[in-house]
DNA sequence: TTGGATGCAAACGCTTTGCATAATT
DNA sequence: AATTATGCAAAGCGTTTGCATCCAA
């Protein structure tokens, strides 16, 4: 187990509490409530290490700047609202689509966003 | 119909014999061999109108920058490559993959990327 | 001749890195 | 005491913008 610093556990929380994906950004500003002296380097050093423990996922979607997110388990694929601009979870996959690929090219993995009204945005 | 300058016909041109998404990178390094003066600011300055204009469109990938392509008809979907980095168009798609998203949520579009390797990079 | 297009360089925003200091073991 | 983490500032990197110049109608 890595060793859990101050600003380490002060990034952890917040990205707990927020229960969505954050920014670097945005992290900094959750987690400078708890630890006032973070600084920008600091979030970026601990949130790579972070995902390098499998502690966060980095969550990429298409023009948008990376968030991150409490690691969980599972394939899954993502929902961005385009009222809200909140992202979610989706369970499910259309399998592994390898069939789409051009002849000699080597399927390894995929990446699926939905784009819609989420439940709330819909109503 | 937009004027057409020198530099706007070495961008377009060196995307249509391309035939893959480019990023602003690649379309100079492909332009400049038609247009040795062509700046980086040019590039950017063309693309974005031709954007505007319909005449290209912009494909946005997780956690990679802004590609140009020649605008086409038909909804097709994209292959990067993880080795060399260029990607690809494939066309086919599994469906509007509006069984994926919980309930209430309302599909309107969809990305799927794939990731692997390119038929070069495979050899 | 006049307005738009271009190249260059500086500005910008986000991310990373160098380095001296502080914290942790 | 030795090692690792941190803050600050500077450096990178891709993109945008200011400005003087060039080109085209």
């Amino acid at each position: 187990m890595a060793r859990q610093t101050q600003q380490r556990a002060a990034i952890l929380k917040a990205l707990v509490a927020a229960d969505r994906p954050l920014s670097p950004g945005e992290i900094l500003a959750h987690a400078q409530r708890l630890s006032p002296r973070l600084g920008i380097a600091t979030v970026y050093r601990n949130v790579r290490r972070l995902v390098l423990d499998g502690e966060l996922v980095e969550v990429q979607l298409p023009g948008a700047p990376p968030r991150y997110e409490v690691a969980r388990k599972g394939h899954h694929h993502h929902f961005h609202c385009r009222i809200c601009d909140r992202v979610f979870e989706v369970e499910g996959c259309p399998g592994p689509l390898t069939g789409l690929a051009p002849d000699g090219f080597f399927v390894e993995a995929h990446e699926i966003v939905l784009y819609g009204l989420c439940r709330e945005c819909a109503a």
